[in-house]
DNA sequence: ATTGGCACTCAGATAGCCAGAGTGCTAAAA
DNA sequence: TTTTAGCACTCTGGCTATCTGAGTGCCAAT
């Protein structure tokens, strides 16, 4: 490992040409790139030689390597950040491409189903591994509590927080409750945690079974459990997930097994995608093995965040494999982040 | 092919313990079986001259078949079909499994969380894939209408139908509700809907507009048509679905993409379990072929049911390779199913 | 700084070979 | 009539050898 620091300053312009060839070129053919081909392929005004030093000076700043002695280079992670950060022209979306994405997202005003057709147009766009976080709830606030008595003892709790999203659980209260004991303990409830945050709703939740009458203790105290239960769930984000078959066909990568059963699993991607910070309208990466997980060492993440009024922003984001382009994603990325936010702002 | 019927009785009982053997140990070691191993490791009586003789017979008909001449033989679909229906012993679940199950099982009341806890479970159980689809709710009445307004316009329908299941939608009216008004609706909903089928609501929900003030038609419009959506919805059934990664493990079906593709889109998977009808508690089984899709034809399903009081009764599947172990798997289908028919009674 | 030339390397394809497991058939034994 | 032993035969899978082509690094000449 060379000593001196990474600087791109250093490197020629005319190196960077060649490292730009090297990676589109992979990315199109999936093959190793030899000197040759590259200096036919592409209209530098040199020989194939002269390629040849430019590519032992990349190989030198580990912006590539050869994966044998003797055969043509590939773009390493190294390379592949240069590429996205210096390199790279953002690819405009085709006219079907925009089409797509508006009329997947038109139509309800439901937010599931609003996220649930985006994830899945982001996958079909990249053909990668598409993901969607819920809007977190973190800094919402409960706008309502209902009760709704579904039999004799069991009752529907639901939790309307003040950016319109819907929770809603079921108790058994193990008592009969007449219509007022539900109206009771619905006025009190409401009281105590309207206009709270879902941690300051929370920490009041204690109060709560001992501000309502003696014979109602009990079912009081089974309801705070579950608004406790659900405040918590939602504190813990959700993601949803698409275009894991496009794994399976892109990628030679080796523990594809291992793989979806982390994206089955969710927490993986609950903390890798919880790690990237994206500022504003711009579009995180991270390139193999720039992410900490062993498992992702050969795929690179692509993020971007998206807005619903009233929540925390939430994100959007792509997972393939590091030779995956860059260039067009990104785009797909940003631009399905984009309606997501015009479309719940409204 | 053979142009006599294929008929169980004629085919005697010696060559049924071979081929039962030769099901088992290829489930067990994926490879092809030599007469030779076969007599030995098996307790047969007689010589491995005498087991080919048996193999010749099997193989005509069409029970195995030899992937190139000259090395020992693989089970037919009809194969397996034999060995499950005549000579598979069911196999009792050990009490690791049975706790496994129980433990996933227990605690929550919430429909949502058994079910996706179930599809779980068994797919760990039996290393393949698992569907688990909701409980229909072809028969079920709606139990109660909630009108729950969450801004100026914007209002949470929610629908609770006789067997507990919830639903929830959110419409906009695109005019101001006072709550007198949403009382109003909320009324004329109940009266009307309470009681009925689902598709007898459908039809009646024709007349709520009509029977609400004047200047409500518009609001009681869209309400009605977001409770039809949610009906229909409804009508329409949903798949759970667990241990996709097994899939991409276990086999080494050629077209693994494909196959991925379509659980993720679950219409498959609707059709096939649609079409295979499972009296009471049998378990329905379709072994490669046997099943009409080709995208299928190197998988077997299994398939049994179980119920939720008031609800039709709804199916729980595995998916895997032909090359499954039948006996164990059935138990632990029906295991699940009969575990959740009695969560979900109480 | 660039280039042509040259010797060198290595992955991947192709072919040949061998051993092992398995088969079908026949003729003898039970 | 059924079972068995024996035999000749066949194939797969693994191993090795060989060859070719794409590609490299370096050096001397431009």
């Amino acid at each position: 490992m060379s000593s001196k620091p990474f600087d791109n300053a250093q490197i020629p312009s005319r190196s960077l040409e060649v490292l730009r060839a090297i990676v589109s070129d992979y990315i199109e053919t999936s093959e190793p790139i030899g000197s040759k081909t590259l200096a036919t392929r592409h209209g530098f005004g040199v020989s194939a030689a002269t390629i040849r030093n430019e590519m032992a000076f990349l190989e030198d700043e580990q912006l590539i390597v050869a994966p044998h002695t003797s055969s043509g280079r590939v773009p390493t992670d190294k390379g592949y950040r240069l590429f996205v950060d210096r390199l790279n022209e953002v690819k405009r979306l085709s006219e079907v491409e925009k089409l797509a994405i508006e009329s997947f997202m038109s139509g309800s005003a439901d937010l599931d189903e609003i996220l649930s057709g985006a994830v899945q147009t982001l996958a079909q766009l990249t053909n990668q591994v598409a993901f969607v976080q819920y809007p977190s709830l973190g800094r919402a606030k409960i706008k309502a509590i209902e009760l709704v008595p579904i039999n004799e003892t069991r009752t529907l709790v639901v939790l309307v927080s003040d950016n319109d999203r819907v929770e809603q659980l079921m108790v058994n209260a193990h008592q009969m409750l007449s219509s007022e004991d539900v109206g009771q303990l619905r006025a009190k409830l409401n009281t105590l945690l309207v206009h709270q945050s879902f941690s300051e709703a929370i920490a009041k939740l204690g109060d709560f079974a001992s501000s309502v009458s003696a014979h109602l203790q009990e079912a009081a105290k089974t309801i705070a459990d579950a608004v406790q239960q659900m405040l918590d769930a939602n504190r813990q984000e959700k993601i949803l997930l698409a275009g894991t078959a496009n794994l399976a066909r892109n990628s030679p990568i080796g523990n594809l097994g291992e793989l979806l059963d982390a994206l089955e699993q969710q927490v993986v991607m609950m903390r890798l995608i919880a790690e990237m910070n994206t500022d504003g309208d711009e579009v995180g990466l991270l390139i193999g093995r720039e992410n900490s997980l062993e498992l992702l060492s050969q795929t690179s993440v692509l993020v971007s965040s998206y807005e619903k009024p009233g929540s925390e922003t939430a994100k959007v984001a792509v997972l393939g494999p590091t030779r995956m382009d860059y260039a067009h994603h990104i785009t797909a990325v940003r631009a399905v982040a984009s309606y997501l936010t015009k479309t719940l702002g409204s």
